[in-house]
DNA sequence: GTCTATATCCAGATAGAC
DNA sequence: GTCTATCTGGATATAGAC
């Protein structure tokens, strides 16, 4: 029996770790400054380097922010993923709602890149975009778990969880005079969408 | 009879139409630039001016982001004012829902602005904020008008209006994708907490 | 009111030594 | 890999002539 030991690239073991130093420390200066407020010189400064070396890890200020966009989204699909999911139809929308509101009410800023999209120049390379797209098909797919077939109970669904997200940010961060509606809401829409279904299942 | 003519002071009509003609240009400007991305050399550029000439008008720049703020704020009080109400609670609800996201989406940058605030370091003076506070009293009178006057029943539909507004601008602007499933979910929440109001009257 | 000239500062990015 | 030094260009804002 023939053991191919996989050598440790300890090079790039410790490249990989920089460069999560990096987006970490870019996460937080984004929290105090605001997203697009981000600058190289205090990013640099943060994790005791020099600007200059910062493009040994990104080619430019925008792939950190792309780092930064997968990042999020990569979280948000893992988040989903050890979500316990339940097997009734309401449930599953209830838990849904839950845990999307939450994931994104965790973190302003993270909110803002993902779903706000309000950087100036940035725009995801099709690398990130694919991440990002693959969020919705897992949420679109645990839709039709729960019996929703309807393009438009999704993008009714999407709009209602993502303005509650909205609204507890940017006028109770912290707090959950919004997050505690959801439920009462979630119902309602749930009751709504799945007689509808079954009426068109009749049909 | 003494007749007393206003004297017309064309020194400040003048000051005034350059002022405006100043918000015009910023506003197109942000609409190509990016909000944040706004920048006085070129919206002096645009209206034939020197970059310095524009501090005649404005203190600083967040000056005319405050400006701005205040003029969206304004359109959309005028907005809600030149609507035909209707007396019944359920169309109340719908044409303040419609109006609403129809005035959003009809500008971008005005609902970034006014509803999304990410401009990095601009917060509305107290004069610009006192005319947003008077437009959430606006509307929370209009919910009165139809019968509304739980504190929750509004804090639902303002993440559901936003909520799609800016579903609507992110993903399909200029489309209806989302606007036009203003109505189906307007009147189900409309049914729902209007008889949840009769429920405690009852009570 | 508008200009020129300038101050001051900061940005992202590159070249090349070590 | 990280540095120093520097490029280039942008920003907002002010001083003071006209």
């Amino acid at each position: 029996m023939v053991i191919v030991e996989t050598k440790r690239d300890r090079r790039a073991e410790r490249r990989e770790s920089t460069t999560s130093e990096i987006l970490t420390a870019a996460w937080e200066l984004a929290g105090t400054q605001g997203l697009a407020g981000l600058s190289l010189r205090e990013l640099a400064q943060k994790i005791g380097m020099r600007p200059p070396s910062l493009y040994w890890y990104f080619d430019s200020k925008n792939a950190i922010y792309d780092a930064m966009f997968l990042q999020g989204n990569r979280q948000l699909l893992a988040r989903m993923a050890e979500v316990d999911w339940p097997s009734d139809a309401k449930g599953i929308l209830r838990v849904c709602a839950r845990s999307f509101v939450e994931f994104c009410v965790e973190d302003s800023r993270r909110f803002q890149l993902l779903f706000q999209r309000t950087i100036p120049g940035f725009e995801p390379s099709p690398e990130a975009y694919a991440v990002a797209v693959e969020v919705v098909e897992q949420m679109r797919a645990r839709l039709a778990a729960a019996g929703l077939h309807d393009p438009a109970a999704f993008d009714m669904l999407t709009a209602l969880v993502s303005g509650i997200a909205a609204q507890q940010i940017a006028n109770e961060p912290g707090g959950d005079r919004w997050v505690r509606l959801i439920d009462e809401m979630i119902d309602l829409c749930a009751d709504h969408f799945i007689s509808k279904e079954a009426n068109r299942e009749k049909a």
